[in-house]
DNA sequence: TCCCTTGTTGCGAATAATATGCAATAAGGC
DNA sequence: GCCTTATTGCATATTATTCGCAACAAGGGA
């Protein structure tokens, strides 16, 4: 049952906010994606499940539950904004240039260092985007259960 | 005189390209711009050489120019595409969150963290976006009759 | 449980930014 | 200067996202 999921999604909606057909889908769309879909490919998936939702209800959607925290949209180069679940630990993206796949990453001590620079710049950091694009090196892949080298 | 401009800007743009005069009047708008200007604002400056330029030449010559590597474009969140010329060195940039102003400025660690990550990720590093996002500390307010040099 | 208020939806049309087809124009090699 | 053909200007198309509005439905109260 997705009881659990529903009262916190309602929870985060606040009181003047209703919890409606289209905003449980979505939100279990979004909720359940694991990769970075954009608005149009979360619209497929939720049609699915409600094929009369419709493609302004899931822009509106996206774009309440970014503003309640609930997921976060970036817009990397050369593709449409994608959506991804509000993380629980901040991190960055590398994107595969080949396969267009995502990876996360984080780095505190490119956090700290942009912390760093902009105090030097005379700014107070609010808010920051770090994407790497990159091709996979020709390394083959690891053997089943090879641990890779850290 | 704009002679070697010209003769530069013909052999970047290669014998199969032509030298026109819009070309020429948005060779100069960017180069001459101190800011990062978008390509509304790049046409508005055009036009006040050639009037009859028209915005799909600026749109057009703009993605000629990023293709021989003339400029360089940027699309910083909130805001539409900007341009700047091509940097002799890398930077990136740091948005002031209050004016808009964009501030350049580069960090050789973090490019060194950059690409340690990826390569400890499994990809060659072909690319990347840092933007910073600040609000200023404290008002540098200068001192009254202090100009900035024009 | 039914009602009533009002937030929400679906639809289509509206924007905003950028790209493109095409006939007219103009570089620039000869 | 001429001729080939890249380039332009204009209007129109695209792409991604938003908005207006009447119909609808969530959910607190009687």
């Amino acid at each position: 049952m997705s009881n659990v999921q529903s009262t916190s999604l309602k929870r985060r909606l606040g009181p003047a906010r209703r919890l409606t057909g289209p905003r449980r889908v979505i939100a279990e769309v979004v909720g359940s994606a694991k990769d970075h879909p954009d608005a149009a490919e979360i619209h497929r998936r939720a049609a699915e499940r409600d094929p009369q939702i419709s493609l302004s209800t899931v822009y509106r959607t996206l774009r309440l539950f970014a503003e309640v925290g609930l997921i976060e949209q970036h817009s990397f180069e050369g593709s449409r904004t994608r959506v991804e679940r509000a993380p629980t630990a901040h991190h960055d993206h590398l994107i595969d240039m080949e396969t267009g796949r995502i990876i996360e990453f984080k780095s505190q001590e490119i956090e700290q260092l942009q912390t760093e620079i902009a105090e030097r710049l005379g700014y107070q950091l609010t808010g920051h985007r770090l994407e790497l694009y990159g091709r996979p090196l020709s390394r083959p892949k690891r053997a089943p259960g090879a641990k890779p080298k850290a």
